[in-house]
DNA sequence: GTCTATATTGAGATAGAC
DNA sequence: GTCTATCTCAATATAGAC
């Protein structure tokens, strides 16, 4: 019974590839890495990633897939849950910060090839995750408003637009391991933006 | 003296196909748009586009060199103003939103391909303009706390990167023919930095 | 300034042996 | 699960005629 025992995360050869292709799609870009040299970085050669995966565009899929799963499922419980609208607001965006501290690659693959990805057939999920999670995000910033929390004159899509480029692109710059970590700068954002930047007396 | 009386913008066949290049630049992505595309979109044969063009990483480079040296150019008039913080700051990210509006496809392109750009050589003058522009606007935020226009205890440089990759990344979204004009969504974003969402009493 | 014709390269992917 | 060997294709770019 041990041998068959486990589920539980041993990465396994397959994983190891996709981690190794997923820095490389980050790094150098999805179509600026070749299958070549994801192989050389995993020490294959490029036709045995062929065994693991059907395609380059299979591997980014999967990649990318799991992590938006994971987010989108946490995004329904923030959102389906009791908490007030600003904690609610702040829990939120603590999970954006903590994906791209937990998966920073894949999240920067995703936020560099974007535009990309959204054109091709395969990827059309994106669209419709996206679209669920602005109605999500957006629910709670109305709700906010309707109890008097947050201002009643904002433009709830125009906000969460605001605040979703602000955190993803963060990625592009944001370093998780170095002296703020990711829920720290989550409150950050959320400080700012709450409370504004204008000094009061 | 008529016939070269004029550097006044008569667009030009260069200028035309440039146009041409930067749209699908935009809209399919860098890599993904071919040479041949934007021929065909030219009305003409691959091979002619190089009469006028080195590369087409040359169409690129010219692109967004163009909107980026008037973009930093308006910058430093503002930050050498004489404007209060708010004022300053104001015309900073109307200034952005500008370009956007003026400017859609190749914002698109610098957006989207930063990554990209950003490792080639050619393009290493992206850094360089990014620090200045840096400089200038954490310049204006960091004066604008120290007069007590605003709060004292906020991170510039973190503030910058939020608002920048909020501003640039609409162009992701935003239509400026839309009812939202460029200088309203500016002021917006203003508004919610310098305020907050949270209602006050 | 555009076309014809083509050189050249480098990519993703496949088949079958080991 | 990896390697050997290779196919196939599409891309950028060039040379020279018109």
């Amino acid at each position: 019974m041990s041998t068959t025992a486990a589920l539980p995360r041993v990465p396994g050869r397959r994983d190891e590839i996709l981690g190794i292709a997923g820095e490389l799609f980050a790094e150098r870009g999805f179509t600026a890495t070749t299958v070549r040299e994801i192989a050389d970085a995993a020490g294959i050669l490029s036709g045995s990633l062929y065994h693991h995966f059907d395609s380059k565009e299979a591997m980014a899929d999967e990649l990318v897939r799991e992590v938006l799963d994971r987010v989108l499922a946490a995004y329904r419980r923030i959102a389906a849950g009791a908490l007030g609208p600003e904690p609610a607001l702040r829990a939120l965006v603590r999970e954006a910060f903590g994906a791209i501290a937990a998966d920073r690659a894949t999240v920067a693959l995703l936020v560099n090839e974007w535009n990309l990805f959204t054109q091709v057939p395969r990827f059309g999920y994106l669209r419709v995750l996206e679209q669920e999670t602005e109605r999500l995000w957006v629910g709670v910033l109305e709700h906010g408003a309707a109890v008097g929390v947050f201002r009643a004159d904002l433009d709830a899509r125009m906000l969460y637009r605001m605040l979703r480029d602000a955190i993803w692109v963060s990625v592009r710059w944001y370093r998780a391991d170095g002296p703020v970590g990711p829920d720290q700068l989550a409150d950050r954002y959320v400080d700012v933006l709450l409370t504004g930047v204008r000094s009061r007396p």
